[in-house]
DNA sequence: TACTATGTTTAGTAAAAACTAAACGTTCTA
DNA sequence: TAGAACGTTTAGTTTTTACTAAACATAGTA
């Protein structure tokens, strides 16, 4: 069999590629990988240690981790180096990137749909085809838009989040 | 009143930032955008005037949105061009992606976390902390990913999704 | 107050991703 | 069968992203 070392070094590379997909930098998904497998918080310079990341890089990109809620900072008292650990509840988390994702970009962008629809609906004077088919193109996906943050905005307001409520979902979906 | 070029204009540049934030290239919402904004399906040719991307450019972009479900090829009888058309029931489209998902990278990623706890259990002659250690937390990010997947499947397996569904779901989680 | 230990920001570089132009292959038409 | 009209692939370029190394800022310690 492989060694320890061998088992954690391939559960981070899986990490990574996870982290990639999901459109983050690999590091970002390195660095969780070893803050998940350590069983004490980590400081920058261990991470700088175990990853072989750069200090400036393990700083931004634990910036990320800790916004998307997925490490916590650790305080350790007489001991000014700041510590992570990794957040084990994952629904906890999904939570946690909802939340954070409401406010950015993608709201911008969902914005400027809605912002569409009113420019539109605001020059209803116009009664060519071309226009009435733009607007209804433009409210169908905004319509679509909002039941998409209106799901989001309640899984955020929940107040408990976890494999109950997953098989409470699956089994309305069946 | 802005004209409608404009509002046009406006509306693809916020599906190209939409685009981004999921990970793609900016050219797959714009072609997108400017797919659905069309009463007609369109040629590449159409889409290299109307986005100003080059051909090459649209034929990787298009068969991304193509394999993600969000539009389709349109056969036009005694024409040998191809001609898409965007796909306006996004809930189809939610499920496509899904689909699709499954096959690909993240599946692959997901596998590579079930090996290492394949591997941990394999070596359970080990008594030793760390090892019991490692094997909980891989255990656990394993049965989240199940968890997740079966939600995945769920959806994919429905024979029909929409407003209806959230609604129900909706209705549940508050 | 100076020195040290720390995390962050910056300027520059390296790596990756997405694009363009052009070559290519295929299918239809004459 | 040759030529034209396509879409796709390739090679090279541009743009973007993520990184490193080093300067910097801050706070604790002597």
């Amino acid at each position: 069999m492989e060694n320890i070392a061998q088992v954690k070094q391939n559960f981070v590379e899986g990490m990574s590629g996870i982290s990639q997909f999901w459109g983050f930098p690999k590091g970002v998904g390195v660095l969780f990988g070893i803050l998940y497998l350590s069983p004490t918080p980590l400081s920058l310079d261990d991470l700088v240690e175990q990853s072989g990341l750069s200090k400036g890089a393990i700083s931004t990109n634990v910036r990320t981790l800790s916004r998307l809620g997925l490490i916590h900072p650790v305080n350790r008292l007489n001991d000014r180096k700041d510590y992570y650990e990794a957040e084990t509840d994952f629904y906890k988390a999904i939570r946690a990137i909802l939340r954070e994702r409401q406010s950015n970009e993608f709201n911008r962008a969902i914005a400027s749909v809605r912002e569409t629809l009113l420019k539109l609906e605001a020059g209803t004077g116009e009664q060519d085809a071309e226009h009435a088919f733009l607007t209804e193109r433009v409210q169908a996906l905004n319509d679509f838009f909002n039941a998409l943050d209106a799901l989001n905005k309640a899984v955020v307001r929940l107040d408990h989040l976890g494999i109950d409520t997953i098989q409470m979902v699956l089994k309305i979906l069946k």
